[in-house]
DNA sequence: CTGTTAGCGCTTTCAC
DNA sequence: GTGAAAGCGCTAACAG
């Protein structure tokens, strides 16, 4: 099956020059005068050649190739199905593309350094809502042995590594005083908020802040841990009302659980946004779909996307960066009145 | 910020044998013995040594990678934020990890021979709803080129290529009949049926033929061309509404259509099941949490990762494969009755 | 069972 | 502006 492909030697021979000239020609670093780089171009169109990645990173020890690698396993721990993590994906590979890296994926993160230390990608982007105290000794260890790398999550939390992520303080204090604006004055939250999930705990502080800004308390017994996906939602929810309810709205950590949410109030024979106002976080395409139409808190992948991949260029090649905070945006819609 | 790391003579040094001793115990592949290769071993983990696989690939004249290339950029086209591709995605990734295989993810699509060409892929996937149509030259071509290549979607078309998809002609047939059998007579089809889009025609004839099967009619009218998304999926039902509407149930050719018409119902004050059913096709996750939940044609995507990377890796290996249709599952909820 | 040696195809000095 | 030659780190004959 393997079929001989052309090399820069049969380029030269065709083209009439030495092979180095073809290399320069192709590559377009060294001097070639204009005459000689149209006879190799044309030489190499004819033969449709392609320079061998293998052999050009060999010797150049890199990869042109960034290795994204994800927390979660999407088939199991249903984390990953987040549709908002499909738009980071595109984002990001796209990003890439515009530079001219390769993304290479894996659900196995720890395939870390295997990645980098056997030159198959020159820096990994980490994606994922995962348990970062658990991700201390690996960042840590990973900056010892200099290997270039980006985290999606949570900025600003002084452990090692570099950041970029959405603001999720100022988006969710934002959010919360849509909801206080709209006159709801018992809102509930549903998500984690430990340092576990630094960016959900940032949300539950943003949304803590604009009850306090508003000089609304935070009402015991309104904040339910709960995991990232519509079933979770749906369940806490549940318990939520079970609990004795109380609230007139619901800030949820992600969009995913404010649609479990939904479908909850519905069961039980709550309006929204008369009873319950909703509010969610991500905007996934889903959100338009709802019954209501989610408002929720936009988080921008495209810039995401960018602004990861030109961080960890700039880290591979030894420039100094610093985390950013990517601005959310808040997208009205029908479920909050 | 680029580090010296470790060689395979390195590890011959500390380890006091010859470099392709090292290699042939690293690789697992000569004869070496129990003890040398211990030794081997330690070194290697001492030194934290990685194969560089571009020097591995350049001289194997391979890549362990696997391009997977998608037809569609989901950020602008909305088709692939379908979270079904998220989940195939997954599968593919996870099989080819299983087999010491990498994937790379690109969304251009006309990139396909420069991954194989360039030999930093072994050979590719493509993936997505695409306009079959526009890619039998490419097919063609790609196979005259020798390029190992599996495409996910259309069986039996005949064109060039190799194909593994889905039995979408007996899962729709099956879906609607699950409808007939419901006692619903007048079934609306929503999707594409044209030859650019032959799986969604083999669900379009699934359909003629569970009616057909049934002595039931194909009702003129009621067949309505729809991009898959759920805006087009709004969009067409009220079109088919507006048009003096009529049916009793509609079988729509993807999850995101049926959960965009039963958006649409629901605002023309229609009751699900109750004066329309809806079924889809795909079972995606956000079907479960529709009001009522969908029921719909189950595409197998475990299955599917598997057979995509087994097919292709036979193809590569230079053994005849023949196309496999993965057979469906009928997901019974509440929105059909 | 192990060591020596010859490349894989490319980029990049170094001469000219 | 171009050619000759070295060598990136590995695997796989080939000897011994």
């Amino acid at each position: 099956m393997r079929v001989k492909r052309p090399t820069s030697f049969d380029i030269a021979e065709l083209a009439g020059v030495s092979q180095s000239t073809v290399s320069r020609a192709l590559s377009g670093a060294g001097v070639v005068s204009e005459e000689t780089r149209q006879k190799v171009a044309e030489a190499a169109r004819q033969l449709n050649y392609k320079i061998d990645a293998n052999a050009r990173n060999l010797r150049l020890q890199s990869a042109k190739t960034i290795a994204l690698l994800l927390y979660e396993d999407p088939l199991t721990s249903g984390s990953l199905i987040n549709p908002f993590f499909l738009s980071m994906l595109s984002s990001t590979i796209k990003a890439a593309g515009r530079r001219g890296y390769d993304l290479v994926i894996s659900f196995q993160d720890d395939r870390d350094d295997d990645y980098v230390g056997s030159h198959r990608a020159d820096g990994i982007i980490f994606f994922g809502y995962g348990d970062y105290v658990r991700y201390v000794d690996r960042m840590a260890r990973l900056e010892e042995a200099r290997i270039p790398s980006v985290t999606w999550g949570p900025v600003g939390t002084g452990q090692p590594g570099h950041f970029i992520g959405s603001d999720n303080f100022a988006g969710a204090r934002e959010g919360v005083a849509h909801l206080v604006g709209r006159g709801r004055k018992r809102i509930a939250f549903l998500g984690h908020h430990s340092e576990h999930t630094p960016e959900l705990r940032d949300r539950y502080l943003g949304y803590e802040q604009a009850l306090s800004d508003a000089g609304l308390p935070v009402i015991p017994g309104l904040q339910k841990c709960c995991d990232i996906s519509e079933e979770a939602g749906h369940r806490e929810i549940q318990a939520l009302l079970d609990g004795g309810g109380g609230f007139d709205a619901v800030f949820a950590a992600c969009d995913l659980i404010a649609i479990g949410a939904m479908k909850g109030l519905r069961e039980r024979g709550l309006s929204i946004p008369g009873d319950v106002a909703v509010m969610g976080f991500d905007d996934i395409i889903t959100a338009t779909f709802t019954d209501p139409p989610l408002t929720t808190v936009r988080q921008n992948t495209e810039a995401a996307g960018e602004l990861m991949v030109e961080t960890l260029l700039d880290l591979i090649d030894g420039k100094s960066v610093s985390p950013r905070r990517i601005p959310t945006r808040l997208m009205v819609r029908g479920s909050c009145g």
